[in-house]
DNA sequence: AAATCAAGTAGTAATTATTATCATGTAGTT
DNA sequence: AACTACATGATAATAATTACTACTTGATTT
């Protein structure tokens, strides 16, 4: 049996806290201006234990600013995102993919590109039959998701280093990068 | 040093072939008919290479059909993915989720409700780190999904056990199951 | 202090992905 | 060949995200 366990909200409160004292901090070492609408979304994001989305980040910061703007909120969070403030859940896609191999099986992805390919890691397999349960969860599988950078990333992030956040930003401009199928 | 590996095109496209024979005895048994639309979806799915998209299955199959809807697609995807003939790379979400919390660590998601946890691991930490690279991708880092089931959703699926598929198939029916937040 | 400037925002339009609707077509059966 | 339940095409509707633009505010310069 592993050490595996869910972070509970004990823990989770005085990571918050630590946080979010020094938020105002981070901000200025960025240049970005502390504004009541990132220290609103901050405090909503860290505060609500739920992974919120967008929409849920903003009901909560409009309890206390009723004129936010949800526009402002997504732009706030994926500003967050940037600057690693904040992280996608599930950073893989914009847009949902399918496989046609449905047997288990895990996968790398290129975080400049995108592109995805099979993996098989048995020792992943191993750990997850060997959790059964996560406190109250029912562990039913599991996929183990490898960030990457495949060798075309590799190649062209050297070239564009010294430029700002490699990742592409818009849907637009992860299609350009995105590589050819066969 | 572990046994992580690329699975190959060469190991792909024997697993193609296998399946693609079968593919019309499945359906039957299913009750599913076998329609040139499901025929062009299946092989363009497994002989893609790179988890397509639906538009990019789209795109693969009006080569061969030209009259073929992109909305057809999707419905066959998304049933295929019900009677395990597909499955999405990533079925966690609909729509993007943030996390305040940016330290790695990993989660576990309900495949009823789709509520997501934060989860520690050290035996996955240790695993990703002892994999500098898979083939020509730089591995960078990495993170477990684990699916599983939460208490309400398994209480709930008790009750509806001998429904069809458990799963909520429209993100209106998701949202009704969805916990409420605090 | 007035003028200038830049960063940030609200409000809204545009875009994109996905799902719903419904009239028509067809695969599987008899 | 005829029948019928299921599938599809065309299109509308919905939802998430991003783009655009005018406006506000606070800082900087004159
Ligand atoms: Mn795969
Ligand atoms: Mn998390
Ligand atoms: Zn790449
Ligand atoms: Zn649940």
């Amino acid at each position: 049996m592993g050490t595996a366990k869910l972070l509970d909200s004990q823990w989770r409160s005085s990571y918050v806290t630590q946080r979010l004292k020094a938020f105002a901090q981070r901000c200025r070492e960025r240049g970005m201006s502390v504004t009541p609408q990132r220290l609103g979304v901050i405090k909503a994001l860290l505060t609500c234990e739920n992974h919120p989305s967008a929409e849920e980040v903003f009901v909560r910061v409009r309890r206390h600013q009723k004129h936010i703007s949800l526009a402002t909120v997504h732009r706030i969070l994926e500003q967050f995102c940037r600057v690693g403030e904040a992280r996608k859940v599930t950073p893989l896609h914009d847009t949902a993919r399918y496989d046609g191999h449905v047997e288990p099986h895990h996968h790398v992805v290129c975080v400049g590109c995108r592109c995805v390919r099979d993996v098989e890691i048995p020792e992943a397999d191993r750990l997850l039959k060997s959790i059964p349960n996560l406190g109250e969860f029912a562990v039913l599988g599991g996929s183990l998701e490898v960030y990457a950078l495949c060798a075309k990333c590799r190649s062209k992030s050297q070239k564009t280093s010294n430029r700002r956040n490699s990742r592409p930003k818009t849907k637009s401009e992860a299609a350009c990068l995105s590589v050819q199928a066969t």
